[in-house]
DNA sequence: TTGTAAGCGTTATCAG
DNA sequence: CTGATAACGCTTACAA
C-alpha cells in the first residue's frame, strides 16, 4: 500500500472535510467555488460558511493538475547592469503583483541562472515544468531572442516595451518620445530658446526614443537644441565634461533635459562646476523617472513620472487574455507620462498632465 | 468518459513518453530524476538522452501534489513608503532569486492584498493554497505581526531583520550597528573630533541600530557626536534646517554620516546651503546603502554596502533547511558591511572591509 | 535493478 | 441540483 510524501503533510484541510462540514458531496464544494450559480443559494451559503470556519483554499497544485490553469504569471527579470540598475524595477514590481492579485494571479520571479546569462533556457525550464500559465518581458530591445523565442513556443506573453515590428506581439509601453516632446514644450514656455539632452546607453531603445523625442519638438518648435551623451561621449566619466563643453561654447543651451534622474544629477554637477545655478533664474534641468531622488534634490528636479500601476494592469490583462484564449489580436499600447514640474524647472510646483497618446497596431 | 481541461493541452512531454522513448518503465524515468543512483548507469544514460532529445521537464504541478514539495519560496515585500521606498529592493530580489535557483526553488512574489494592508491574510491565503515550502520576511519589526503569524501555523520562515527575542526563529541581517561604528572610525581615522549623524524614521529598528551605533562608537572614542534627523525633526522638509542648525552651531561637527544615501543628499544640501564644501578639505558626508547615486554625485559618496547576494544565500539556506525538516535550532546571523570609501570622504577611492560579526543565538 | 499499483486533491463528465 | 467515478502526471512502496 502506498504511503503519503515522507514530509509531514501540515494539517491543511482538503475538499472532502468541507464537503463533510458542510453535509454536501465533494462535488457540490468544488462547484460553489468554481461555478456558484449551479448551486442553491442556501446550499452555497452552508458550503461558504464551512469554508470560512474551516479556513479552507483548495491545493493550488491539485487544481493546476487537473484544470491545467497555473493561476501564476512568470516574470523575467531583466539582466541589468548592476551599476545602473533600473530604477523602477521595485515600484513595477509592487504594481505588477498587485495587478496580477486584482485578476486571482501569482508573480513568479524567474532569471536567467547564474552564470549563463543565457534568458531562452531559463524560460524552456519554466514553460516545460509548466509553472506559468504566461510571462511578462520587460526591457525589450527590437530584436529580441527572448520575444523570438517565446512566440516560437506559443507561450503566452506580453512585454513592458516595444519591439521590432517581426514578430506579432501583444505590448506595453510609455510614450518616450511623447515624454521628451512634452519636456520640451515645458522648457519653450519657460523661455528657454536653447536647449541641450543628456543620454546614455543611446543602444536601447527607451534611451533612443527619448533622445529621438527631444530633437524632434525642438526642431518643430524653431529651437536650438543639441544632444550629448551617446556613444561619442561613451568614455566613463566624460559625461560631465561632455556637458561642461556645451556650457562652454557658443550658444550656451539655458535648459537641458536628462534621460533620467541620474543623468539629471551629472548634469546639475556640470551646471554647478561652471558656476552656473540650477533653477529658476539659472539652468533649468530636468530628469526621467521620478525617482524618490528628485525630492531630495534643492531645488526638487522636474521628472517624467511613469504610470507604473496602469502599465502593469494593461500587461496583466493583455495577457490574461491571451491566457483565456480570447483571439484578440496582437497589438500594442502606448500609455502616456506626466510631467511632474518642481524647482529645477519652471516656478510652481504643481504637475500637468500629458495627453493621452492612443493606440497602435 | 471524462474529459481533458477545457484549455487545449500545450503539446507538453510526459514522463510516460519520456518512458516509451527510451524503452523503459515510467516509475525508471522518474528514479532517474530522483533517484540516479539506483538506475544502472547505461540505462541512466539511455533515459537521459530520451530526456533530453523530447525536452522533457517534470509537470511541476504533479510533482508538487504527489510529493509535498512546492519547490517554491514565497517572498512577502513590505508594504513600504512610496516616497521612500527600499533602495535595495531589486538588487535584494535578484540575489534571492539567484540563490533560490542555485538551491532548485522558484521565488513567488506575494503582497497583502490592495486596501487590506493586512499581510496576515496573504499569508495564510498562500499557506492554505500550499503555494509554497517557506517563507522570506523583509523588513522586520521588533513585534512584528507576520513573524507571531507565521510562527503560529508553523510554516517554515526565515527575516531579513531582527526580531524581539518573543519567538524563536531564524534570522539574518546585516551589522547596522557595527556598520555605522565603522562609519565613526572611518571618520574619526580623518582626524575629525567632531561629527554629526542625520537619521529618520528611527521607529525602524534599522535606522535605530545606525543611530545608535553612531553615538555609542563616538562615546567610545571620546568624539563629540551629535545626532539629529529623529522624531525631534519628523516635520517634513526640517531636516536640512536641522543639520544647518547644527552647521551654524558652536562645535561645529565637520563630519556627517547618514543612515541612508537620500538622506546623504539632504546632508550635502545643508553643508552647500551653508556655504560650505563637502569633501576632503570641507566637511566629510557619508551615506548608507551604496546606491548607484554614490557614484553620480560630485564628490562621490563613501557609502555602506550590503552583502545582497551573502544575505539571500543564507536566507534561503536556512530557510530549505526547515523545510527538509532539519532540526537547526533557531539561531541569528549577522553579516558584516562594506564601507565603500570615496569622494567625500577621505582620499583615495579604495574599498575597506569591516570585520565578520559571528552569530547569535 | 525494474515493473506494478495506488493515490496525492482537484475538477469534469454523466447518471440520478 | 447533487453524487459517483475517472483522470490530470507524478512519486512512493512493494513485488518481481
Amino acid at each position: 500500500m502506498p504511503e503519503g510524501p515522507r514530509r509531514p503533510r501540515r494539517g491543511a484541510t482538503t475538499i472532502e472535510e468541507v464537503a463533510r462540514a458542510a453535509g454536501v458531496s465533494r462535488q457540490t464544494v468544488s462547484n460553489a467555488l468554481n461555478a456558484p450559480q449551479r448551486v442553491r443559494p442556501e446550499t452555497l451559503e452552508r458550503v461558504n460558511a464551512a469554508i470560512r470556519e474551516l479556513g479552507y483554499q483548495p491545493d493550488q497544485s491539485a487544481r493546476s493538475l487537473r484544470s491545467g490553469a497555473r493561476r501564476t504569471i512568470g516574470y523575467l527579470a531583466p539582466v541589468d547592469d548592476p551599476l545602473d540598475p533600473n530604477p523602477l524595477m521595485a515600484g513595477f514590481l509592487e504594481a505588477l503583483v498587485d495587478a496580477a492579485g486584482a485578476a486571482g494571479q501569482r508573480v513568479l520571479l524567474f532569471r536567467p541562472g547564474q552564470g549563463t546569462a543565457d534568458p531562452v533556457a531559463a524560460i524552456d525550464e519554466l514553460v516545460a515544468a509548466r509553472q506559468v500559465d504566461g510571462l511578462v518581458l520587460a526591457d525589450v530591445l527590437h530584436e529580441d531572442v527572448r520575444i523570438a523565442h517565446v512566440a516560437r513556443l506559443g507561450v503566452p506573453f506580453v512585454s513592458f516595451g516595444r519591439t521590432g515590428p517581426g514578430v506579432p506581439q501583444h505590448w506595453v509601453d510609455i510614450g518616450n518620445e511623447a515624454a521628451m516632446a512634452e519636456v520640451v514644450r515645458h522648457l519653450a514656455a519657460l523661455g528657454h530658446r536653447r536647449i541641450g539632452y543628456l543620454g546614455a546607453a543611446e543602444e536601447l531603445p527607451w534611451m533612443a526614443a527619448r533622445r529621438a523625442g527631444f530633437l524632434t519638438e525642438a526642431r518643430r518648435l524653431g529651437l536650438s537644441a543639441v544632444a550629448t551623451g551617446g556613444a561619442e561621449t561613451a568614455a566613463a566619466g566624460s559625461v560631465v565634461a561632455s556637458v561642461r563643453a556645451l556650457l562652454r561654447g557658443p550658444d550656451r543651451p539655458t535648459a537641458f533635459a536628462a534621460g533620467s534622474d541620474l543623468l539629471a544629477l551629472d548634469l546639475s554637477e556640470a551646471v554647478r562646476a561652471e558656476g552656473l545655478v540650477v533653477g529658476p533664474g539659472g539652468v533649468a534641468v530636468t530628469g526621467f523617472h521620478d525617482t524618490p531622488l528628485c525630492r531630495h534634490l534643492h531645488p526638487a528636479l522636474t521628472s517624467v513620472r511613469l504610470p507604473l500601476r496602469t502599465i502593469a494592469a494593461a500587461l496583466v490583462g493583455r495577457l490574461l487574455d491571451q491566457v483565456r484564449g480570447e483571439a484578440t489580436p496582437a497589438q500594442g499600447l502606448e500609455l502616456p507620462t506626466e510631467l511632474v514640474v518642481r524647482g529645477s524647472s519652471g516656478r510652481s510646483g504643481g504637475a500637468q498632465r500629458s495627453g493621452w497618446s492612443g493606440w497602435f497596431g
